[in-house]
RNA sequence: GUGGGCGUAGUUCAGCUGGUAGAACGCUUGGUUGUGGUCCAGGAGGUCGCGGGUUCAAGUCCCGUCGUUCACCCCA
């Protein structure tokens, strides 16, 4: 066993899938310039202190330790961060007076969990967030306005379609209290599972760990299988007869969030009463997206509204973001082939070599493709010309150049197709120049 | 962390109730005297995950171990 085995969890991909990455990132990186979102980069650690007080999630941090260290000194506390939200919040704190408010920010790094692989799920995986965080208040008009962004990086990617589910914390708890449930919070954790044990586990959950009475039970379940695309939600929610001042709030906010979204970007979202998210720090609008085909993979792009997770005590920074899971869409795509690259390297051209004596010669014409943006390798040997061809077939290199004393001439490999060309003046067909993302 | 499936050639897999290892694809050489892909003929490549046990004999049965995968948990 001297070949290394691949170690679960931490995807590698190969340089053809990697393009197809690259380019996906390149494009969210793109849509969120578009929208005046500032790019940083945070340090892959953080204090473990910090990501403990995060919620469940942290219990699946991967801490830090020098091999050095001794056995008996206390190491110095540091995990690597599993999720970007987190980070931002603790990078808005210590920068905050060099920071302008209301501040965009986006951000495409690699996570790490440690919980157990599946399909989607990784130990170590790339994802792309965007945040606008604010100082003492948030505009909602925020909330709208990410998911929106969101929709446009999603919509433009040679994906599945999308379709993003959107709640609201304070109509979900605002509810719990105006039916009697003391612990909320623990309500909401039980409604999240609705999907995945279904109605009567959930009542039962209820009955059994938030003291609910069958009737309260219930009436949960009711608002948890409200869901519309516009916001006629409102009133089926009102038809259950609860009242009380947060669930109003709610209601208001997520009225918005619908109404303001399908003017801009129909049919992306829908409302939703049985989002609820794990984590614990969102306080407001909070956001699950599928995609279709692709449901048992969970959320592909996920977050809320946090007024809380950024506070110095002197001041708040509330916040609100999303975040996309590249790998949780990438790897399944890329496995199942129907995602692929038009080629495994960035070479449109190859310039054959017909005798070691001729290289500098094909060298110095690949420099002049190169100058004019062409991008060209050099064959790595004097092969006949039938291995040169295959050499650049097997990497989907679409053109072959051949030189002689009557001029140059370009072979698309494809076609077969060979002519006389100017190398100062040839370019490639502009889908050919650099390799593209294809679907199967 | 708990429970189930699976580890055989580069890859995907076959190998029956135990009898000293097979296919396809890929790779490679030639047919093709410097223009590939099709076709034809040849060739290379495996300590059957690892360790132990049962047996005259183990890829095959048993135990352990490691890896992997699925479900639970949780989430991107």
């Amino acid at each position: 066993m001297s070949r290394p085995q691949p170690l679960s969890g931490f995807p590698e991909l190969l340089p053809r899938q990697r393009i197809v990455e690259q380019q996906v990132v390149e494009h969210l990186g793109r849509v969120f310039e578009l929208h005046g979102f500032a790019n940083i980069q945070t340090r892959a650690i953080e204090p473990l202190d910090q990501l403990l007080s995060k919620g469940e999630t942290s219990k699946e941090v991967y801490v830090l330790r020098r091999l050095q260290a001794d056995a008996d000194g206390g190491d110095a506390g540091l995990g690597l961060h599993f999720d970007l939200t987190v980070p931002f919040a603790r990078y808005v704190l210590e920068n905050s007076g060099k920071l302008n408010f209301p501040f965009r920010r986006y951000q495409i790094q690699p996570c790490w969990r440690g919980e157990r692989p599946q399909e989607g799920r990784y130990r170590e995986f790339w994802q792309a967030d965007i945040d606008v965080i604010d100082q003492g208040e948030l505009p909602a008009h925020y909330e709208v306005e990410v998911a929106l962004v969101i929709a446009d990086a999603l919509r433009g990617l040679p994906i599945p379609p999308v379709r993003m589910h959107v709640n609201n914390r304070k109509l979900s708890q605002g509810f719990y209290q105006g039916v009697g449930i003391e612990d909320t919070e623990a309500a909401l954790r039980i409604i999240d599972k609705l999907d995945k044990i279904g109605p009567d586990a959930v009542a039962k959950l209820l009955v059994d760990e938030v003291k609910a009475s069958p009737e309260q039970a219930e009436a949960c379940l009711n608002l948890a299988s409200i869901s519309a695309s516009d916001t006629s939600f409102v009133g089926d929610i009102r038809a259950l007869g609860v009242t009380n001042d947060l669930l109003e709030e709610g209601l208001t906010e997520l009225a918005a969030v619908v109404e303001a979204a399908n003017e801009a970007a129909p049919g992306f979202v829908v409302a939703d009463m049985k989002i609820a998210r794990g984590l614990d720090y969102y306080t407001g609008t909070v956001y699950e997206t599928v995609m279709e085909g692709y449901e048992s993979l969970g959320s592909i792009c996920s977050g809320g509204r946090y007024d809380k997770l950024a506070s110095d005590g002197k001041n708040t920074y509330p916040g609100v973001g999303l975040s996309i899971g590249i790998s949780r869409i990438l790897v399944p795509l890329l496995q199942a082939g129907k995602l692929d690259a038009t080629r495994e390297v960035p070479t449109c051209v190859l310039v054959a070599v017909a005798n070691e004596d001729e290289r500098s010669n094909a060298n110095a014409l690949a420099q002049r493709l190169r100058r004019r943006g062409v991008p060209t390798q050099v064959s790595p040997s004097a092969a006949k010309f039938g291995k040169q061809i295959k050499f650049a077939d097997k990497r989907g290199i679409p053109f072959v150049l051949f030189a002689n004393e009557e001029g140059t001439q370009i072979k698309d490999i494809r076609s077969g197709d060979q002519e006389t060309i100017d190398v100062d003046q040839w370019d490639p067909p502009v889908q050919d120049l650099y390799a593209r993302i294809v679907t199967g």
